[in-house]
DNA sequence: TAAAGCAGGATTGTTGACAATCTGATCCCG
DNA sequence: CGGGATCAGATTGTCAACAATCCTGCTTTA
């Protein structure tokens, strides 16, 4: 996995977070293929890096390496977005039982902070800040849950789910506000497992429910002007 | 992810599975200085591949690479070990109740079938294919369950217990038999939901229960000679 | 004497060029 | 006119040499 290095990033993970961000923000869609030298050239970096990248995107599910042939954006299908969802709901609904068990009023308050974070930028319609923190909402509970390991098999999930949701969703459909982590929040702040279990699958099934089957049908972009 | 080609493995896989070999079966103890010229000279391939071998291994979490210095084998923390327990508790108890839910007789037969090829593996003691087949119980498992996400996190967990197996189980202590995997295929059999569940936590805290604090301290061994 | 500074050697990180492979269009033949 | 072989162009995969970095042991100096 990429390291966090706190403070300086590696030029491997900018380039990473960079499409990251691309992907989850719906500007390259799935099955864009990305060349390796046109991505060295925009991002001005030599195709290795590049290629390590690339690498780590596919480990994380949202580029398809194929041999020979180069990278894609994935292409998730239906059967394996609900894969993910069942996994989701198996780790989350462990995550929010072992928080509800141990949840400090430090814990309440960073989740507290947390959703208001979301109201606000819900409120400046910052769609890639929202994206990046509805997904931070569910990472923050694997962390406060303390388990460093479903934390990242988390963050992954997560990456996943931003595809899916890129894919699946229909454009006008809005995305889930903060009002049902907030639910989830204050269910955890009663200390209330069942409740709080149920509430985080609830979550997760309202998200699912909302794909639809039918694929955006756009014309494709060029990817120097969408990566600026 | 690497790629599971069915008929040619690639290059990288099959430097990844030598290693991984050599790991679980305790030949690279943990701490071992895994220098990359010396490896691409033992398996006569070139540096470049074995940076992506390493790269893969640290995504499994057997190597710990660092910047500018190399890679080590991994020395996974007690707390690391336990929330890697955590982590498989959660999702096989998942696995095993969803498994129930629709178990085929086709699939309890493979169980039953792998069951039979540990105990076949251990009466020869035949140490690299006992830690093989009981890590693939468990996949096994994950496969029948039908979650191929959770499956490939499985995979990674196993590895990842084989190398904390490797590092705190004491030496003559010898490895769980087949005799709890057999308890759990026959409680899924059943089709007793929460008594297959409750085996296979079982299962899971018995191994669990085994590790012990104390580091092994044999002195080091060369590369060459183990890698034959 | 001990600690800081300084090469020397070894190891990793990076780059650019070369080889292998695939795609797509053209051309030939039935 | 249609189908299959063939060749050019483009793209990925691989490699070997070069640059940057880090550890080790020695030297110097207070």
């Amino acid at each position: 996995m990429l390291k966090s290095k706190s403070n300086a990033p590696s030029p491997t993970e900018a380039i990473y977070e960079r499409l990251w961000d691309a992907i989850a923000e719906r500007n390259l869609r799935p099955g864009t293929r990305l060349k390796e030298e046109q991505l060295a050239e925009i991002f001005a970096v030599s195709r290795a890096r590049v290629r390590s990248a690339l690498a780590a995107l596919e480990r994380d599910g949202l580029v398809r390496l194929v041999p020979n042939r180069g990278a894609f954006v994935a292409e998730p299908t239906i059967r394996e977005a609900r894969d993910i969802f069942f996994a989701r709901a198996t780790i989350e609904s462990k995550l929010v039982e072992r928080l509800c068990a141990h949840a400090s009023t430090g814990a309440i308050n960073r989740l507290k902070a947390h959703v208001a974070e979301e109201r606000a930028a819900a409120e400046r319609c910052d769609r890639a800040a929202a994206v990046r923190l509805s997904g931070g909402f569910h990472l923050l509970i694997a962390e406060l849950a303390g388990s460093p390991y479903l934390f990242e098999v988390l963050r992954d999930l997560v990456s996943r789910t931003s595809l899916i949701t890129a894919m699946y969703q229909p454009r006008g459909e809005k995305d889930c506000g903060p009002d049902e982590h907030e639910d989830i929040v204050s269910k955890i702040a009663c200390g209330d497992v069942e409740a709080a279990k149920l509430a985080m699958d609830h979550h997760l099934d309202h998200i699912e429910r909302q794909l639809n089957l039918a694929q955006s049908d756009e014309g494709p972009r060029h990817l120097r002007e969408i990566l600026s």
